[in-house]
DNA sequence: CGAAAATTTGACATGACTCAACTGGAGTGG
DNA sequence: CCACTCCAGTTGAGTCATGTCAAATTTTCG
């Protein structure tokens, strides 16, 4: 696949000259993965951003109980990762593994950092990007405090009809902090209300 | 009280030249604020960003049944306020209230877009100050989901140390997402544990 | 077709909430 | 400096939302 979305979507948001576009394009690379494969593993250093061009992901979690906790669904044109250690380059503790085939880019952590001096609209951009995905984390916080579970799967249905498709129920239950039996009695509910 | 705090915090994570620091400057505000007084209110749109120089504020939310959740308790060199609602510049759905007489910085929203072209490296400070913050929410959500209430309590304790003294009980409770008999009842049976 | 993965179902357990009453400061004003 | 109120914190009884565990069923996919 091409590159063309993730040029389009930062376009969409910062128009690029053909020289920046350039530089940038020259620090990309694209990665395939099947499903099932992992792109941060817990322990290992995340070495690169992840814009997911084609296919979806969950960032999760192991408790100490060996449970798993979805923190995170990512699909096209979305970004995936271990943003903290990322960041900080240090060991992940969380893990990001395809739900499906997936196509990355990727751009690596030192070439981000050379991206961020050559371009300055960048920095801009990934600021704004994250400042929302920061309110939206926010938001989640207060959703899980303020509504039940049942309110919270009906919003997320409202909000992201194409994820509930596309990922297993297990997941959909882990990331709006429920087990996989209760989100199941829920929906049974539903049907009949 | 002086902007050195502001100033300080600021160096600490970039270094300003004297001129960058200079047009810094022409666009901050102090603002003193009462015990109890709202920096922003529910419905209103928030023209300003805070930075706490003196005192402790909490951000919280209403919900239709009337009750209280905080997102947020800020104390010095802290940020805070209703961030989507500034970013936006919407009407706020939450609420900023003093818990104490307290000293802002205030930067205008057309200020910081301003500063934002001015002084590039505003961009990448601010930038890395919300990137911190958004993992910070994440990782809130992870141990919402992870830990029982006590456990989260010890933690914030743990995290936190100067926070809990400084903030009523029922606001901290509220902050961990839990009732304020509830947190009642784990400080007592934490003293005879 | 068969095995593995995902989902459902039911009985039971429990963490956390609700509500209402009570206690104990911390102002405030007379 | 007492009386009064107000706000924060505590306590207890009863309840509810959600979790646990284990078994049954359905779906997916090699």
């Amino acid at each position: 696949m091409s590159l063309k979305p993730f040029f389009d979507y930062i376009k969409d948001r910062t128009p690029l000259t053909d020289s920046e576009e350039a530089i940038l394009l020259s620090k990309l690379r694209v990665k395939k993965y099947r499903k099932g494969e992992f792109v941060v593993r817990n322990g290992e250093t995340p070495r690169y951003k992840n814009f997911v061009l084609s296919g979806c992901l969950k960032t999760f979690y192991i408790d100490d109980k060996g449970r798993e906790h979805v923190s995170m669904v990512a699909i096209e044109n979305w970004w995936a990762g271990d943003l903290g250690s990322f960041l900080r380059q240090t060991k992940a503790h969380l893990n990001v593994q395809c739900l499906e085939d997936s196509e990355l880019v990727q751009i690596h952590y030192h070439d981000l950092q050379q991206l961020y001096q050559d371009i300055p609209k960048l920095e801009r951009f990934f600021r704004i990007i994250v400042q929302n995905a920061f309110v939206a984390s926010e938001n989640r916080i207060l959703n899980s405090f303020t509504l039940t579970a049942a309110e919270r799967y009906l919003q997320f249905r409202e909000k992201y009809p194409a994820i509930e498709q596309r990922v297993p129920q297990y997941v959909l239950a882990s990331y709006l902090g429920i087990t996989k039996e209760f989100l199941s009695k829920i929906r049974n509910q539903l049907i009949f209300a």
